[in-house]
DNA sequence: AATGAATGAGTGTTCATTCAT
DNA sequence: AATGAATGAACACTCATTCAT
């Protein structure tokens, strides 16, 4: 692996990003299924053959954008779970993060879930994800349980994927569908969630 | 009006029934964007041009199910509301209602939800059902504050709002992506949302 | 099945035949690979779509271009055999027929060859079409040798696929590949069946 | 030219050899129209673009793999001829070696005879190689004929044309169409062959 | 010579909608 | 009202060939 294989290879790869890009922005702006490849290419300031090149098809552009979106929601979730507080500070943190993730996200989230709709194997990853989501959920809820902190009747699983379900949706309400909202309504959803499973 | 002229309006609104039969079997089973007026036609007896004698397009066939799917959802949530207990029997009844008509409907739901993504007509659809279920939780809850049964640090709105999207979304994901769930989870439902609120 | 019905189905009929006359044309000007759907239709006088209200694809109407020469070539064929003299005057009309009828479909017949070579199922029409001549030689051949016009050594199926394959790819060489040749040259091929099966 | 340059030299012509033997495979296997230069490339484990290094295009290839095949063919055929018995042993050898040649080399012939379908400068080299048969059967026939083994109404030309297309033509359908064949047959063609011209 | 990324022309097919009868 | 033939716009994908390293 010569300096010019690695010229080459940086070639394609900047190629690909441009691709990459451009289809976000036709994606965002278009939906799916009003995406074209040509204006994708146009984007990219690619010629039109030159996708086939760097992705299979629509879909497989499409679902590299998404794992790369999942990938970094899931990244921030994470640096969140890190701090240890009381639960409520660390749901409150939780929800905000997740909001303000969804946010950055939200108009490739609009057509995740558009594709989620009718694809199979977007219908999949969406699945996937949520259940990710659900897990840390559960088990956070299960470790407050075991702890005392949340009443022995609730079932963490049921808890963790109603509401998971409330805030995420409620992501999808505002920042999709652009439901107007103000900041003081986090502390709500929070109030919200922390009040249903007890805390 | 003779005789004739009735017949004649008879014979077609047969035809137009047997549509939206026809029209309902196919967008359930492919969902709207593989649904195609021929096949609508085929399962409806009826001629293939004979479509547009009586629907203007695609789109309004379409909307005239999900009206009258709406109408009926909302009918049984309206019959449920008279009988007058206590709020968590209120908030019971009403989940189950909802939670029961909607699996009725399902498969109809799905097409909506899809439907709604990409069409910004059904999004208004969409927004406008959602709203008037909104309005009566609102209301509820509003009431029961008012009543000293809900604290008054509660937001009737946000939370009706949440709550709502909370069991909403809860029964897209059964009925629709089809997550496992078992009876009881209805009563989990109706704690968390009892509890979110206070009660 | 009213007046007005029929008359749909005229027209109908006149759309098909035009497409079916537009797409002999332009095969055999093009030949299969380069012939297209627009052109057929430009020259059939109809619109894009049109085409594929009476054909599923080019391939379709391709085997019905086929059928209906091959079905013809037969009929020739057949009216041929009728009469009954002695084996060499039955060969020397059999073969004159068969080159005259190949000859007035040459066009379509280069075509049909091309397309035999790469479409599984326009080889089987290919195969099909040649095992009919085969037996009706093998027939005639077998006939001649129990009336002891033939020698026992001669093997009736053998012989025919192979004289058969003579005046057939003949036909060929002549009319599509355009070797050129006189009008002695058939009772020459003649003699040289005749001869080849001891007549 | 340097040791070097040799060297070069050495390693272009091994990875000319490759790409050859990588297009024979696949175009045995795919045929001319659905072979891919990219995958002749992966076959002779070259990269990409070479292929243009050594070849102008697609049809270059395939040419030189024909050329090639038909010098062996002729080859063979060459050999046969240098023995001389009689004209029924002759015959029989030759078209023994003929079909035995051209078993070996059936699946390229396949894809000859389909490419001389529809590639004019391919026609050209299909009519060439038969022009060599033709004329080589008609010296022979001739030569037996001013031997008085053959009777005088029979044209040379006409028969070797018509028998070398049995020949030929059998030599297809037995080994590209596939039609089964036992090993007798070989002699029956040849006793067809020879009765025909009267031997 | 070798590499492999970039190029872009080319087309069959679908199907909602229109319209003549 | 009913019929069903006619219409034509729209678009993803392939792959031979070129070309910059």
């Amino acid at each position: 692996m010569c300096v010019t294989e690695v010229k080459r290879q940086a070639r394609a790869e900047r190629t690909r990003a441009s691709l990459l890009r451009g289809a976000r922005e036709v994606f965002e702006e278009r939906g799916f299924l009003d995406a074209k490849i040509s204006e994708i290419c146009d984007r990219a300031g690619v010629a039109y053959g030159s996708f086939y090149t760097h992705f299979a098809d629509k879909d497989a552009v499409f679902a590299e954008l998404i794992d790369e979106m999942l990938r970094g929601l899931l990244t921030v979730m994470r640096a969140e779970a890190l701090n240890g507080d009381g639960p409520e500070a660390r749901i409150a943190r939780a929800n905000r993060a997740y909001l303000r993730a969804y946010e950055k996200s939200a108009r490739l989230m609009a057509v995740f879930e558009q594709v989620a709709t009718f694809s199979p194997a977007m219908r999949e990853t969406y699945l996937r994800a949520w259940g990710v989501f659900y897990d840390r959920q559960e088990r956070a809820i299960r470790g407050w349980q075991e702890a005392g902190l949340v009443p022995a009747d609730i079932d963490p699983r049921t808890a963790a994927v109603a509401l998971a379900t409330m805030i995420g949706r409620t992501a999808y309400t505002w920042f999709v569908l652009g439901r107007p909202h103000e900041d003081g309504d986090v502390d709500q959803l929070t109030r919200l969630y922390c009040r249903a499973i007890g805390i």
